[in-house]
DNA sequence: CTCATGTTCCAAACCGCTTTGGACGCGCGA
DNA sequence: TCGCGCGTCCAAAGCGGTTTGGAACATGAG
C-alpha cells in the first residue's frame, strides 16, 4: 500500500541517499536525475513518513494548542474555532500539522510538558491567557518555542504575543458613547481574571475618568460570555434606581442577550438605549448582514489566529530571533445599535 | 534536558530492552526490577518520544480530524468546538493526540490522502458529510479506520456513523407544533445538501403530510445557519400573504434571529406565534438558563463526539470487529416559545 | 547428578528516513 | 602522464524506541 523511500530507490536502481537528496532539493544530485525520481516518486504517490523523517530530523513539524475546560463550567471559547481556522490556514501551507490536547485546566500543565517532552510538537500556542498567567514561565522553562494570543499582565520576561489592543477598543468605545451624550454606562465584561476583560475594564474606566465620571460598580458585571448572561445583566441593570443608557458588551453573544432583555421592555435600541459589543469576527456569528446589527469594535479573531501561527512557525525556524510581538487594532464599526442619549 | 530510554538504562545498569518492557508491562521482568525502573523513569522525568514508539510500531497514537471551509463562505461549523471538546476528553484519557488539518473543501481529499500516507494519523473522524458525500468511499479505499460524524444517504458499503436522530427529532417537533393547532409552520433550515438537513426536512414533511397537510416550498428556507439568515427568514415569511404561525429552526443561532425578526414586528413568542429550535447544547450557546429560552430537541454534540472518539479508538484496535454505529435521540424541551395557534 | 523448565535479562535487528564520509569517473592544467 | 577538483552517487551510521532470539542462571523432577 504505502511505499517507503527504500522501496521507491530499488524501483529506480538508486540508493536511499540518492532519492533523498533528489526529493529534498540538494545540490549533489544530477538533473536528469532528479527529474527522474520525482516521476517515479508522484507515479508511486510516495509520501515519506512523517514519524521516521521527525526522528532523523529530530523535527515534528507539528505545533501544539491545548485548551482548557474549567472543570466548572466546561465551556470552550467561542473564538476558538475561528483562531483555529486562521491559524490551520498558515499550517497547511508550511507543511505543518496541528495538535490538539482538550485537558481539564488543573491538568493543563502536564499537558505541555507531555506536549513537549515526549517530542509531539516543534511549538506551542498558548491560548486565552489570564492574568498573571503561569504558562509563560512553564513554556520558558521548557525551552519551546510558543506565542500567546493575548498577553498576561504581570509577566515581566519577554515573550512572543499577539494581541488585539482590547484597552483602546474599550476606550474608544466608551468615548464613543460619551461623545453622544450618555453618562451612565454599563459594562457587560467576561470573567474578570481573564487578562483582557482587565485591559477592556482599564479602557472604559480610563474614558469614564478623562470625561470625570466616577466609575460605578453597579454597572459592571462580568461573567462567561453568553447570551443569557447578557440578558441577565440587562435585567437586573435596568432595575436600578439610575439605570443606564448604553451598554458596552464583550461579545456578540453578551450582545444578543442584552438586546432581547432592552427589546423586551419595550425599549428601542438606538433611540432609547444604546449598545456597542466588541466583534471578533467570528464566521457563524455575524454582525448582521450588510449594515452592521451592533455599533462594535471590530477584529478578527481568525487574522490572530494566521499570524500567531506564521509567528510561531518562524520562531520554530529560529529561536534564537527572539519573541516578536503584533497587536492589532480593532475597527469601530457604528450600526443601529446607537443613538444620542434620551433626555 | 529530554532524557532518552538508552540514557535511563545506562543510569540503572539494565538494558534498554529490560527498560522498554518495564515500562510497557510486559511480564517478562521482576518485579523489584520493574520498581526500580518506574522510581527512576519518574524522578528522571523520562517521556518516551512519540515518533520513535511510532516508527516501531507502526503506530502514531493520533487520530486525525480534517474541517473543510467552503471558499465561498469561510464559515467554520459552531458545533466543531463542542464536538472536538468532547472527543478530544476521550483521547486524553486513551493517550491520544487529535491532529486537525484546516483546508478549502476542494484539497480535503488531498488531505486525507496526506494524513493517512505520511502515516501522520492512525484513524480519522469525517465531519459534516453530504447527501452522497465522496469521502466514505475515500476513506475505505485508503484503508483507514474511520467514524463519521453524521450520515451520508447514497452511500450504501456500511461504515461507521454516530449521529442524531435527525428525522425523528424534527418529526417530534413538527408534531408538537400541529398537536397545538398550527398548519402554517415554517422550516428554517441549513445547507440544503447537508445530509442533516435532508434528514430534518423528511421529518418535517413526514409530520406535516401525515397530518394530511401539503409541504409548502413558500414556507422553507436553507442556508448557513446564522442569526441574520433567521432574521431574513422569518421577516420575508411573515409578508407572505398566509403567514405562518409556527417556525422550526436548525439551529439556536437561527432562532435567536427568528426571534429578533418577530418581536420587531411586535409579536410575542408563544402567543402570537411559535418557535421551536434545534439545540447543540454547544456550551457557549445555553438554551437559556434554568427555563429554557425555546422550546428545542436537544441532543449534545459533545457526547457525540464523545461516542465517536471511542468508535475510532475501538476500530483502530480492532479493525476486524466492523463498522458500528450509534443513533443518539434528541429529548424535547419545552420552553416559553410555543403555544397554542392563534385562531 | 542430570536435564528439562522457568525466570530474568540482554545483544542485535529493525522501523523509514537523514546525513556523514567517502568512492568513482571525468576533464583539465601542469 | 600525473594529480587535482568536481560532479554524482552510495554505504553505513545514526535518530529513539520495540521486538526477536537467545544466554545465563536457578529450580525442581527423575
Amino acid at each position: 500500500m504505502t511505499v517507503t523511500l527504500k522501496q521507491l530507490a530499488a524501483t529506480l536502481h538508486l540508493s536511499p541517499t540518492t532519492v533523498s537528496r533528489a526529493l529534498n532539493g540538494y545540490p549533489e544530485v544530477n538533473a536528469a536525475t532528479r527529474e527522474r525520481v520525482a516521476e517515479a516518486a508522484a507515479k508511486l504517490n510516495y509520501l515519506p513518513n512523517m514519524r521516521a523523517k521527525g526522528l532523523a530530523t529530530g523535527r515534528t513539524n507539528a505545533i501544539g494548542h491545548v485548551i482548557a475546560l474549567s472543570n466548572s463550567h466546561e465551556i470552550v471559547n467561542p473564538v476558538f474555532a475561528d483562531f483555529i481556522s486562521g491559524a490551520g490556514e498558515v499550517y497547511a501551507r508550511a507543511g505543518y500539522e496541528m495538535v490538539l490536547r482538550v485537558v481539564a485546566d488543573e491538568e493543563e500543565p502536564q499537558a505541555y510538558r507531555s506536549l513537549i517532552g515526549r517530542g509531539a510538537v516543534d511549538g506551542v500556542i498558548v491560548h486565552a491567557p489570564k492574568i498573571d498567567d503561569g504558562r509563560i514561565a512553564l513554556l520558558a522553562e521548557l525551552g519551546v518555542p510558543f506565542v500567546v494570543h493575548g498577553r498576561t499582565s504581570g509577566v515581566t520576561t519577554p515573550y512572543a504575543w499577539v494581541d488585539m489592543n482590547n484597552q483602546r477598543a474599550f476606550r474608544r468605545a466608551t468615548e464613543f458613547l460619551l461623545d453622544l451624550g450618555h453618562r451612565r454606562i454599563a459594562l457587560v465584561n467576561g470573567l474578570e481574571w481573564m487578562d483582557f476583560a482587565m485591559r477592556r475594564r482599564n479602557g472604559y474606566t480610563q474614558a469614564l475618568q478623562q470625561a470625570g465620571i466616577i466609575p460605578d460598580p453597579t454597572l459592571m458585571r462580568s461573567a462567561e460570555m453568553s447570551e443569557p448572561f447578557g440578558y441577565r445583566a440587562a435585567v437586573e441593570m435596568m432595575r436600578l434606581p439610575d439605570p443606564p443608557t448604553a451598554f458596552l458588551a464583550s461579545s456578540m453573544l453578551v450582545a444578543y442577550g442584552l438586546r432581547r432583555a432592552l427589546v423586551d421592555q419595550g425599549l428601542r435600541l438606538g433611540r432609547d438605549v444604546s449598545v456597542v459589543t466588541h466583534d471578533d469576527d467570528l464566521s457563524y456569528l455575524p454582525n448582521g448582514g450588510d449594515v452592521a446589527l451592533f455599533t462594535a469594535t471590530r477584529s478578527s479573531v481568525r487574522e490572530a489566529g494566521r499570524r500567531a501561527a506564521e509567528m510561531v512557525l518562524q520562531l520554530v525556524d529560529n529561536p534564537a530571533a527572539g519573541p516578536k510581538t503584533c497587536l492589532l487594532e480593532a475597527a469601530l464599526i457604528v450600526g443601529d445599535s446607537t443613538g444620542p442619549a434620551p433626555k
